[in-house]
DNA sequence: TGAAATGTTGGGGCG
DNA sequence: ACGCCCCAACATTTC
């Protein structure tokens, strides 16, 4: 085999789209016949393998990669297990010249890759690694004095400060194929989707997975909900959000086209793109870089309290709480309805997600880290950054945290954000039948309208006074270690 | 991207 | 007319 026809190997992971993938364009430019590879690693070390939902989610979009790569006559190779060992043994076996692929931030991810760079070139195979990924690197964003933002703000004014984002790149023309493609696993091999009972058959309906359905995401978001967005994005009935998010995790879209798409949107309907919605949409994509460089800059954010103190709070570890939560059976109409939704599509809305978290953390005082692991099996959109630093927001226990005493009452939320109900009684029901002015606290309600609703698992008054109380003695404590160590 | 307690103001009923 | 009370509406502070 002649030099020039040794191939490059692009190694997909978290980047499963041909557009702006600046790891497969390089390999296209090199002129060399270039190998898609997918590894589907549960083996390595420190890793938080796919939950549930995420695993459906992977079958359908890998799918749709192998489908847009066969048009262009590539083909998607797949392999599992260890993917250290895995790319290494596929690299020799295939004579490969250079392995590229696209950054992941995970700090298990970042370990691995880093040894697997160093191995590959003692190998003498060439080997890069570029972002797809981010806006910007999580190294990139810094404040004046030098050092990572500690406050979303804070973030968002020192990207500000780089400038636009790198424009997005194009999908390569032709993608060269090798002349003996190399064996591959069967995708359906893999199981990665429910059977017995199939509890994600209601995820088809709501989900297109791949890239072209980010794509058309997009432009549905941009033509119909963006100009709403500041206002509409509160209220879950509505779906006035981009549900982007399960796209952005598999790279099936990139936050930069996403930016400049957006950027574009708004000066070809001679709107201001820095002010109003269309902003605060690019806030809402830029705390997603923020959730991401909290991760980087701390790699033990998933499962350590940022904040030590936190670590002595007196979690109930009763299983009952938790599960009732889990299941929505909490007796609480807005909490049950937004666990509900997660269950059956694998998505909650934002606004919901808040509400639900609070309640779990503050009302039932269940330790974060049992809804952190809940929601990472049930959300399509599940990431490690994005799911971990929210938790600690929630729980106060983060850098940039919501302070102990803001804590969200179900009822008001709901009668605030979904006054007419149409959320709640779209995933609940069972309350079906009870008046609006009674919807969000159906105990109040007179002659029993929803007999088969579980009452309150605890009272919000009760729940909310021994939140505060523990969670200020926790301030106490940390208030006089201070002085200790002073 | 909080909620509840507490404080303040001002309109209207009423003697 | 005036003062008094009530209370809704809004503002501030406290957790």
């Amino acid at each position: 085999m002649c030099v020039s026809e040794k191939p490059v190997i692009v190694w997909f992971r978290q980047d499963l789209r041909l557009s702006d993938n600046p790891a497969l364009a390089a390999a296209v430019a090199t002129g060399a016949p270039v190998i898609p590879l997918f590894v589907l690693d549960e083996e390595t070390p420190g890793q938080w393998a796919h939950g549930g939902a995420s695993r459906w989610w992977l079958h359908e979009s890998l799918a749709a990669l192998q489908h847009s790569l066969q048009q262009q006559d590539a083909s998607l190779v797949l392999r599992h297990g260890n993917a250290a060992g895995i790319i290494r043994t596929f690299a020799a076996e295939t004579e490969a010249r250079a392995v590229f692929w696209n950054r992941c931030y995970e700090p298990y991810a970042i370990q691995r890759d880093k040894a697997l760079k160093s191995a590959f070139k003692d190998d003498g195979i060439e080997v890069e690694s570029f972002n797809a990924g981010l806006l910007f690197e999580p190294w990139e964003v810094k404040t004046k004095s030098g050092t990572p933002p500690k406050v979303y703000s804070s973030y968002w004014r020192a990207m500000r400060l780089l400038g636009d984002p790198a424009p997005e790149g194009p999908a390569p023309d032709q993608i060269l194929p090798v002349k003996v493609l190399p064996p591959s696993e069967r995708l359906e091999d893999w199981k990665l989707q429910p059977r017995n009972p199939d509890w994600a058959s209601g995820f088809s309906a709501c989900w297109h997975p791949g890239e072209d359905g980010a794509q058309a995401q997009l432009d549905w978001f941009l033509e119909n909900a963006l100009e709403d967005y500041r206002n509409g994005r509160d209220f879950p009935a509505q779906p006035l959000v981009s549900r982007l998010s399960p796209h952005l995790h598999f790279g099936e879209i990139g936050p930069r086209q996403i930016w400049h798409r957006t950027v574009a949107h708004c000066i070809q309907s001679g709107d201001e793109p820095f002010s109003g919605s269309a902003e605060h949409f690019l806030k809402e994509l830029t705390w997603r870089e923020f959730s991401t460089a909290q991760l980087f800059h701390n790699p033990d954010l998933p499962h350590a309290c940022l904040r030590p103190e936190y670590e002595h709070f007196p979690w109930d570890r009763a299983e009952k709480p938790l599960h009732a939560w889990q299941r929505g059976m909490t007796g609480i109409p807005i909490v049950d309805a937004g666990m509900r939704e997660l269950w059956q599509t694998g998505y909650m809305h934002n606004r919901v997600r808040m509400i639900c978290a609070s309640f779990l953390v503050k009302h039932l005082m269940v330790d974060w880290r049992a809804g952190e692991a809940w929601f990472w099996d049930t959300l399509v959109d599940a990431d490690l950054a994005n799911n971990a630093a929210s938790w600690q927001w929630v729980a106060g226990s983060g850098a940039d945290a919501a302070p102990y005493f803001r804590i969200f009452n179900p009822v008001l939320q709901g009668e605030k954000f979904d006054k007419a109900g149409e959320y709640t009684r779209r995933w609940v029901p069972e309350l079906s039948n009870v008046p609006n002015r009674y919807l969000h606290k159906p105990w109040d309600a007179p002659g029993n309208p929803a007999p088969d609703y579980p009452p309150p698992i605890v009272d919000l008054a009760f729940g909310r006074v021994r939140a505060l109380a523990a969670f200020k003695s926790l301030g106490d404590e940390a208030q006089a270690n201070a002085a200790k160590c002073a």
